[in-house]
RNA sequence: GGCCCGUUCGUCUAAGGGUUAGGACACCACCCUUUCACGGUGGUGAUACGAGUUCGAAUCUCGUACGGGCUACCA
């Protein structure tokens, strides 16, 4: 009988959530959803000098778009709450003194000048970064190195100090990674990192393993770059709550972007978002683009996400949530980084846009993707028309905005070479025939169109290109006579009359 | 520097001892379309290197190289 599954994403609200963080919500709901488990999202929010305000909101406001509403959180509720570190503060206290008390951690009175000192002073060739460790921490001022009588006279006199797990001098830690199988460290090059901070909070170190005892969490997924603090956690697990209540580790790949690890500065520099949604630092007002306002739909930015360091073993790729869930499995997780292809996100895009129903499409368009001065009767037959031409949802415009307002300069250079007498005639003669047609649909103007063509002698191919021109500008768009036939009649021959003149004018 | 993870076309990946190493994006060509896309067909293009195990290795083992991550009282 295995417990219930639950998982949890722990976000520290400390600004815009990137393309990496959406996966690992991702992958975290999909294997809860597949496995009939919970989805946790709780608040890692220890470290208050790194507090940003409406971080906390973004996070959620991406989970709603991604369509990956958790279970619990501070904003669903849930038995196991609060949802956010701040509000647990309490009770890490008693767990850091208990590993004290049981001498797996030792209290640590250093001031930072004095760390600094320490790494300074052991720097060498053969060590970079000297650690706070088994070779130095009897060189510091800790309970470790202290007399007792020492240490209850810095505490009496509320001498600022942490709380450092003391790791072993000789042991092999090791655990089953999901993805990456059997993991070894060997726990004297492992630092004794710092569980419980000056300020009373603790560190990610602490809180993560107490939250997820706490919280019941069965299986633990988190990024690859928490891989070499692995052994501190397995450590801390057994200490406090034991090895055998520990959730399963998976260490998702990371997403790489030109040079190593995704940066939000890559995107600015390469020219593609990296934020799930546009995200303003309050202070610096710096803004990093999101998908969302690039012009992605949450299906193309699910699906993109997915793929990236997952395959369910087919040559499928086109995938739906309720597909993602039915399919997904930690084993066929990718164990190496996977580089971040704008091109194929674009194109996953696309697929999804072509899939959607010309409803769809346009309540995703409403939502700030519309050109200015559209007809709302229009809409659907646009959207019908163009949907399939658009990769992202601000192609919408470029394609679309013609029908809506007459192009301000025509590509003159496609068609004034070839410009003759003929053709000026002949649509002098489209305009009067157009003028008179009462059936005003694409059928009916393209067959009059082609019939005027061959009483006059001419292929219907050398005035079509003219006359795109005409309605649309440019050399793009769908059907000329389906771009007519949303015009309507005045329209359409008041942009022959004023491209004439332009095209005749020598 | 130390520790950890990784390495199949440019990119995402399939193939878990026997395949002409497959697909997708991107790129190129052709077809379709008298626009541009879409679509279709085809093409260029990969097992990092070296040993070993084996009748046989992209696949198992070891070494080397390369890439990445971590090395805070940040997560």
């Amino acid at each position: 009988m295995s417990k219930k599954v639950r998982v949890r994403f722990a976000p520290s609200p400390t600004g815009g959530l990137h393309l990496g963080g959406v996966r690992t919500v991702l992958y975290n709901y999909l294997f809860a959803k597949k496995n009939g488990g919970d989805f946790i999202v709780r608040i890692e929010d220890t470290d208050q000098s790194r507090y940003v305000a409406g971080a906390e909101e973004y996070i959620f406001d991406t989970l709603k778009w991604c369509r990956l509403e958790p279970d619990e959180s501070v904003q669903h509720g849930g038995e196991y709450g609060p949802y956010r570190q701040s509000e647990r503060k309490a009770s890490y206290l008693q767990y850091a003194e208990r590993l004290v008390k049981d001498g797996y951690a030792y209290y640590a009175f250093d001031t930072s000048s004095e760390l600094e000192k320490m790494r300074n002073d052991f720097k060498s060739e053969q060590n970079h970064t000297p650690q706070y460790d088994l070779h130095t921490r009897l060189k510091m001022r800790n309970s470790l190195s202290l007399t007792e009588e020492e240490v209850n006279k810095l505490l009496a006199d509320k001498t600022p100090y942490v709380i450092r797990i003391k790791m072993p001098e000789q042991e092999t830690i090791s655990f089953n990674d999901m993805i990456r199988g059997e993991v070894h460290f060997d726990s004297s090059l492992v630092d004794d990192k710092v569980l419980l901070k000056a300020d009373g909070m603790p560190t990610y170190h602490l809180a993560v393993v107490v939250d997820d005892y706490q919280m019941k969490i069965s299986h633990a997924f988190r990024g690859e770059e928490w891989l070499p603090s692995a052994p501190v956690h397995i450590l801390l697990w057994k200490y406090l709550f034991g090895i055998e209540n520990m959730p399963q580790w998976a260490h998702f790949p990371l997403i790489l972007g030109p040079n190593g690890k995704l940066s939000k500065r890559d995107g600015s520099k390469y020219g593609f978002p990296v934020f799930a949604m546009n995200w303003m630092y309050p202070k610096t007002n710096e803004l990093t683009e999101g998908f969302k306002e690039k012009g992605f739909i949450p299906q193309g930015f699910i699906n993109l996400l997915a793929l990236l360091g997952w395959n369910d073993g087919t040559e499928k790729e086109i995938f739906s949530l309720e597909e993602l869930i039915e399919k997904f499995s930690m084993e066929r997780v990718h164990s190496a980084g996977a580089h971040f292809d704008y091109d194929k996100a674009k194109w996953y895009n696309h697929e999804w846009i072509k899939q959607l129903s010309i409803a769809d499409f346009r309540l995703q368009i409403e939502k700030g993707f519309l050109p200015e001065n559209h007809d709302e009767s229009k809409l659907d037959k646009i959207i019908s028309l163009v949907k399939d031409r658009c990769t992202l949802l601000t192609d919408f415009t470029e394609q679309s905005s013609f029908f809506f307002k007459a192009p301000e300069t025509l590509d003159t250079d496609s068609v004034k070479p070839k410009w003759n007498d003929a053709k000026q005639l002949f649509f002098v003669e489209l305009i009067r025939n157009y003028e008179l047609t009462l059936q005003w649909d694409a059928t009916t103007l393209e067959s009059n169109f082609k019939e005027i063509a061959s009483v006059n002698g001419l292929k219907p191919g050398e005035l079509m290109l003219p006359f795109r021109i005409m309605l649309v500008g440019g050399k793009f768009g769908p059907g000329v006579f389906d771009i007519a036939d949303v015009l309507r009649k005045e329209e359409t021959i008041s942009r022959i009359k004023k491209a004439l003149d332009i095209f005749s004018a020598k």
